[in-house]
RNA sequence: CGGGAUGUAGCGCAGCUUGGUUAGCGCGCGGCGUUUGGGACGCCGAGGCCGCCGGUUCGAAUCCGGCCAUCCCGACCA
C-alpha cells in the first residue's frame, strides 16, 4: 500500500500512482492500456480544454478512418522511412488475405492529404483548418502507461494553406495559443516552447515545434508538437490549387498533436510522495467531502454535508459517504488520487459553524466558516492553481543550468539534473557527441533565433543558437 | 529487437533446489458485531486449469523445450 518514494525509485513511484489512483492498467494485448474511469475523466477534462481552444482559433473537427491503404504511406519518402518500422498492418479480412494490406494509422497525414486532393481546387478552398480526435497505433519497442503505449488517444490537426508564411504562422499559433496555453492554464505546468533540431524533426516535416515540460525527476517531456510540413505532402499526394495569379500551386501544410501522454506529464510534473496532485481545472473532483460521525450523529452530519455540497454551485464535489472505510483511510486515498481540496465535516465543526479544509498542494488544514464557504472554495481552488504553477516554475528554475564548460555540461546531463542551456554551433556532430556521451538530446531551440553570443559549449566554435538539453521521456 | 529478471486467489508473495496424497501466508473480498477527527478490530466464510502449449514420469506448481506477457537496462518514439 505504501507508495515508493520518488527519490528512491521514480519509475516505480509513477507506476504505482497510475495503478493506485486507478488511472489505467495494462491490457491483455502487448503495450496497450485500459484507461479506467478516473483516468478517462482526466483525459476528458484535458480534451475539453484543448478542443475549446482549437475551435476558438477557427478549426473544425472531422473524422478520418483508422485503416489506410498501405500504398498511401509509401508516397512520402521521409514519412515512410520514419513510420514504416512502427506500423501495424492488417493483412487479412473476412477470412481471406487482402489484395492490398491496410495499415493501422500511426498518424493520418497520408489519408488526409490523399483526401484533400479532392477538396482543394482553388485558393478559394483554402485554408483548410481541420482537426480530429482519434486513436493511433505505433508498435513501440518499449511501453509505459500513458507515456508510450502502442495505441494512444490524441488529437491531430491537419491544415492546408495558400502560402508558406501562413502555414508557418499557423504552426506557431497552435503551439503557443493552443498547446502552451492549455498546459500552462489548465495543467499549471510551465513549458519551454521552441524549435526542434533537424534530427528530432517529425518525418516529412520542414520544421517541428514543441513544448517541453520538466518532470520531478529532472527529465523533460515533450508535451505537444506542431509541424510545418511545407509542400511535401501536397506534392506526394497530388494536391494542387489554382492560385490568385492563375498558376497551379501546391498548398502548404501543418500538422500538430497532443496525446494521452499529457496525463503522464501531469502525474510526473506535480506528484509527490503521497501521490497525484491534480490541478483544479482538470481534477474530476475538485473537492471531496469526508463526513465524520458516530452512529447517533450520522443523520445530522450527512444532511449538513448535502447542504454544504449544494451550496458550492458549479464546483465538482464528491461526497465520500462510504460506510466501509474510516476517515483516515479516505484521507489517504483521496490524497493519492490528487483531489485538490478536502473538506472534513463532523459534529465538532457543525457546532462551531465551520468545516476543516485541507489543501492537497501544501498539506495545510484550516477552519472555514460555513457562511463564507461558497466563496472560499473557489478562491482556494484558484490559489491552488497559482501555487502549483508557481512551485513547478520554481522547480524548473532550480533545475535549469548554464554550464561553463563541456565537462560541466556532460556532468549535469549525465546526472539528469534538468534543463541545461548553452551555446550551440548548429552542427549535428556536436549534438550527437553530447547524445552519445550522456543520452541527452537538445529539447528545444528558441522559437525566434536571435543573434547568439559566445561559443558552442561542445566544440568552442562561435555559437549560433541557445540550445536546451535534457534527458527525456 | 539484444541483455537481465519475473509469472502461483483481485493485489503482494512463500512453496520449486531434493517431483508425492487436502497448494500456503498477508492484504483485499462477503456475512455478523463492535468501531469512525490520519490507512480499525473480532468471529465466520468464499475465492486457484500454479501464464499458455508440449515433453519426461506411475505421478509435475516443482524437471526439460517452445510460446506469451510484464518489469528493469539499451537501440526507436507523441
Amino acid at each position: 500500500m505504501a507508495l515508493p518514494k520518488q527519490s528512491d525509485d521514480f519509475p516505480a513511484w509513477y507506476q504505482q500512482v497510475v495503478k493506485g489512483a486507478e488511472l489505467a492498467e495494462n491490457s491483455l494485448a502487448r503495450g496497450s492500456m485500459v484507461i479506467r474511469p478516473y483516468g478517462y475523466a482526466l483525459w476528458e477534462a484535458i480534451q475539453s480544454g484543448v478542443d475549446r481552444r482549437i475551435k476558438r482559433t477557427g478549426h473544425s473537427n472531422v473524422y478520418f478512418p483508422l485503416l489506410i491503404p498501405q500504398s498511401l504511406l509509401d508516397k512520402e519518402a521521409d514519412h515512410v522511412e520514419g513510420f514504416a518500422p512502427q506500423v501495424a498492418v492488417v493483412t487479412h479480412g473476412g477470412g481471406s488475405k487482402l489484395e492490398e494490406p491496410l495499415i493501422i494509422r500511426p498518424t493520418s497525414e497520408t489519408i488526409i492529404w490523399a483526401t484533400y486532393a479532392k477538396w482543394i481546387q482553388s485558393y478559394r478552398d483554402l485554408p483548410l483548418l481541420y482537426n480530429q480526435w482519434a486513436n493511433v497505433v505505433r508498435w513501440e519497442m518499449r511501453t509505459r502507461l500513458f507515456l508510450r503505449t502502442s495505441e494512444f488517444l490524441w488529437q491531430e490537426g491537419h491544415t492546408a494553406h495558400e502560402t508558406a508564411d501562413e502555414a508557418i504562422a499557423e504552426a506557431r499559433m497552435i503551439l503557443l495559443d493552443v498547446y502552451r496555453e492549455t498546459v500552462e492554464e489548465d495543467f499549471a505546468i510551465p513549458v519551454l516552447a521552441g524549435r526542434k533540431t533537424e534530427s528530432e524533426r517529425f518525418p516529412g516535416a520542414i520544421e517541428t515545434l514543441a513544448i517541453e515540460a520538466l518532470m520531478r525527476d529532472g527529465k523533460a517531456l515533450q508535451a505537444g508538437t506542431s509541424h510545418y510540413l511545407g509542400q511535401n505532402f501536397a506534392k506526394a499526394y497530388g494536391v494542387q490549387f489554382l492560385g490568385r495569379d492563375g498558376q497551379q500551386d501546391f498548398p502548404y501544410a501543418t500538422s500538430w498533436g497532443v496525446s494521452t501522454r499529457l496525463v503522464g506529464g501531469l502525474i510526473m510534473a506535480h506528484g509527490d510522495d503521497k501521490g497525484l496532485k491534480l490541478p483544479p481545472r482538470l481534477a474530476p473532483f475538485q473537492v471531496v467531502i469526508v463526513p465524520i460521525y458516530r452512529d447517533e450523529q450520522k443523520g445530522t452530519v450527512l444532511e449538513a454535508v448535502k447542504r454544504i455540497s449544494d451550496s458550492l454551485g458549479d464546483v465538482r464535489v464528491k461526497i465520500d459517504d462510504r460506510e466501509e472505510h474510516r476517515p483516515g483511510y479516505k484521507f489517504n486515498e483521496w490524497e493519492l488520487k490528487g483531489v485538490p481540496v478536502r473538506l472534513e465535516i463532523g459534529p465538532r465543526d457543525l457546532e462551531a459553524g465551520q468545516v476543516m479544509a485541507y489543501r492537497r498542494d501544501t498539506g495545510e488544514k484550516s477552519a472555514v466558516p460555513l457562511t463564507s464557504l461558497p466563496s472560499a472554495v473557489p478562491d482556494l481552488l484558484a490559489d491552488i492553481h497559482r501555487s502549483l504553477f508557481q512551485s513547478a516554475l520554481e522547480f524548473r528554475s532550480e533545475h535549469t543550468f548554464a554550464p561553463g564548460s563541456y565537462a560541466e555540461l556532460t556532468d549535469l546531463l549525465s546526472s539528469g539534473s534538468g534543463f541545461v542551456q548553452g551555446g550551440w554551433c548548429g552542427s549535428p556532430e556536436c549534438e550527437d557527441k553530447v547524445k552519445d556521451q550522456t543520452k541527452a538530446t537538445i529539447r528545444v531551440l528558441p522559437l525566434d533565433s536571435e543573434a547568439q553570443e559566445g561559443h558552442c559549449v561542445v566544440c568552442g566554435s562561435p555559437a549560433i543558437e541557445l540550445a536546451t538539453w535534457a534527458q527525456s521521456y
